[in-house]
DNA sequence: CAATCCGGTGACAACCATGTGACGATTGGG
DNA sequence: CCCAATCGTCACATGGTTGTCACCGGATTG
């Protein structure tokens, strides 16, 4: 299930930067252009996550932020507050509002989807994901950020170790070049599909015996089979 | 059998938000606003945690600690400390005090709850952490500040020795410079992610030999291998 | 069977991450 | 009040890493 994430700000430009962004990584997107109505969508939907413009008409984002932490209903919900002032950043984080975590505008796209994600797979890892993965001799150590075949490393830059770890996670499910590329690149989706092909060559290369977990399903994109 | 939980603070809309937090936790939770009243309502009620602000009117959070450090029924009480300047830690943290972990304010309810949680299941399975690690030739003894190869001391500053103590005590598991940033710096996310690295370099060169320990992960961290 | 599509491969230039030395700013002690 | 120590930042060098491209052979399609 997609998680959910609620978009406040009164600024169209920004909200559809910001829903255009979060679309692509794949979440579901609602939004809101002023307090009355994300209160009522928070409750409504009951959002994974809110990223929430403290600039804004009537109600601002302080005070929707007060209004979420003393409902018991929604009080648990993350909050990643949008500033422009870093004089702000204070109040944001201390004990007054309790949100998760802030930017400062301007903000990159990049910056927003590195916290939505750190604060989701935070929120969301009441199940915590295998440290270690292993197919037969094959042994990937996610913490240790280690590859081994029968128990000897596996020399591999980050990328690969990315890429290698994303699809023996989904060990079996053929995963499309687009869906890589958001997985392993994060959301440079300026980057050509074929920069998978090479990787995985790249990849293969290195991993030698272990080559044979990965498939190539034509017109498709990868697998990784035990 | 829910934990219980004294807060004592004076200002009430801190004790507002905590309380509404530690409750919706599922804990029970009691609260004092000045120091008198926290010494009476710690030997009547028995806490299962303490959660002190450091700035209170009359006796302040560090009176209070030690008063309960000296009376033998409250001794083993663990104590977080809320406090307002980052340049109250090292008296906080240290023999003076012996309080268990801190806050420095601002502060997000998340923040908090991670602590209270880590705090309590800690005192209930009796974990202690090591105060001391050894590997190979190389000595870490966290109580005593010292860090020897071959049995001859090393010189380093605070930071380097926290910077190390972090590596060490997560043994083969990478760490990003984010993660070290806030672990060893503690939430001054402000500060440059390439600061770990000049520290990683002075480390380095005051551990001579047992540099070797200290592994660079291109694009990733850094890891303590053994 | 020919045209087309698709993925593997090798080469390469740009980029990026890290190590390193140096420099102010700050702090605490003498 | 000054000195030394420590710290955070910066600029620079360098070698590894990365994204792209052109090319090729095999698969697919009609």
């Amino acid at each position: 299930m997609k998680p959910r994430i609620l978009v406040v700000d009164d600024e169209p430009e920004i909200i559809e930067l910001v829903e255009f962004n979060l679309k692509q990584a794949g979440y579901a997107v609602t939004t809101a252009a002023d307090g009355a109505e994300a209160l009522k969508k928070v409750r409504a939907q009951k959002p994974d996550l809110i990223v929430l413009d403290v600039m804004l008409p009537e109600m601002d984002g302080f005070e929707i932020c007060k209004a979420l932490r003393l409902d018991a209903a929604t009080a648990k919900v993350p909050i990643i507050m949008l500033t422009a002032k870093a004089a702000e950043i204070d109040r944001v984080l201390g004990l007054e509002l309790g949100a998760d975590d802030y930017l400062t505008k301007p903000f990159s796209p990049r910056e927003l989807m590195l916290r939505v994600k750190k604060i989701l797979s935070r929120s969301q890892s009441e199940e915590k994901p295998k440290e270690q993965l292993r197919f037969g001799d094959l042994l990937i150590d996610l913490p240790r950020h280690v590859v081994a075949w029968k128990n000897k490393p596996i020399e591999m830059t980050a990328t690969e170790f990315k890429l290698l770890t994303i699809l023996a996670q989904r060990s079996g499910r053929v995963q499309s070049r687009d869906q890589l590329l958001r997985d392993v690149w994060e959301y440079d989706s300026l980057i050509d599909t074929r920069t998978v092909d090479t990787h995985m060559r790249r990849l293969r290369e290195k991993i030698g015996p272990a080559a044979k977990h990965l498939d190539t399903v034509r017109g498709v994109g990868y697998r990784f089979v035990e």
